[in-house]
DNA sequence: TATATACTTGACTATTTTAGTCAGGTTTAT
DNA sequence: ATAAACCTGACTAAAATAGTCAAGTATATA
């Protein structure tokens, strides 16, 4: 179980942003460079992030991206499904009507895996990107 | 973030070996009848699990597995580390000295995929094996 | 002792996912 | 005008995953 490289990007490049206030535009040259994320990739990143309107854009020279919203409204539960990194831990297909995969029984370990995401989950829906930049600059001092 | 089959069943095979007592051993060949999983891929999978200890094996007709601890003490962190599934969040390399990914400062989230990590983890140690048979003989009754 | 059952091991492989790259745009501040 | 920066879609190398396949070895039981 591993989280992806697009999960931990997409946090990363909205923690930088949101280190900036709301309204200077930030560059991705400028996150790419800070962070060491390839440019392309943050552009793929950024356009699903601004389609589920985390981010708003600024085109042309001088331009770049700001937080659509507040650090505080914005959960790593919003970024991560913006950038379609979903917790799964079960393959049981939903249709099957009495039990998993097709089987008769209820899979032994059905429960466990659904608890498993809430836990998971339940730790997304808590942090803000602004917990993670107060964490950052109380640290920092 | 998901986990793989491979941890999946291993926990999925040991739920259902540790439903029989001790004394009488599993064939693999139930257990991939009864949860779906290819004979061959379990195979692999219970020789790690035996290689740490968690089961036995016993050869010849009438031969199998039984689990080598009491349900109770196998935790489900044992089994993902035996099979080698591990929590992985952050790529961060661990010989730079400063921060991560040879940057000069530690990387903005790096505390919180060591905190995200903590929190799976500690779900893998609290459960056993135990209390997922429990959990589901209770719900059958 | 013959034999079927079941463990044991290692090598191989198709498929999928990931983590990007690349090319060719469009928009707009200066 | 032009350079900075956003925007989009197609493509791809590499790694991981989820197995399969082949060739054993050990042993309970008839």
């Amino acid at each position: 179980m591993k989280l992806t490289s697009k999960g931990r990007y997409a946090v990363m490049a909205l923690a930088d942003l949101a280190r900036f206030d709301n309204i200077n535009p930030v560059s991705l040259r400028d996150i790419s460079l800070r962070q060491g994320i390839s440019l392309d990739y943050l552009e793929q990143i950024f356009s699903k992030l601004r389609k589920k309107e985390i981010v708003q854009s600024v085109r042309g020279t001088q331009g770049g991206y700001i937080l659509n919203k507040k650090a505080k409204e914005i959960k790593l539960t919003n970024i991560f499904d913006a950038v379609d990194e979903k917790v799964k831990t079960v393959q049981c297909k939903k249709d099957s009507k009495k039990g998993c995969n097709g089987k008769s029984t209820k899979c032994l370990t059905h429960n466990l895996w659904d608890e498993l995401e809430n836990h998971i989950n339940n730790f997304f829906e808590k942090k803000s990107l602004e917990d993670l930049v107060k964490e950052n600059t109380e640290r920092r001092i």
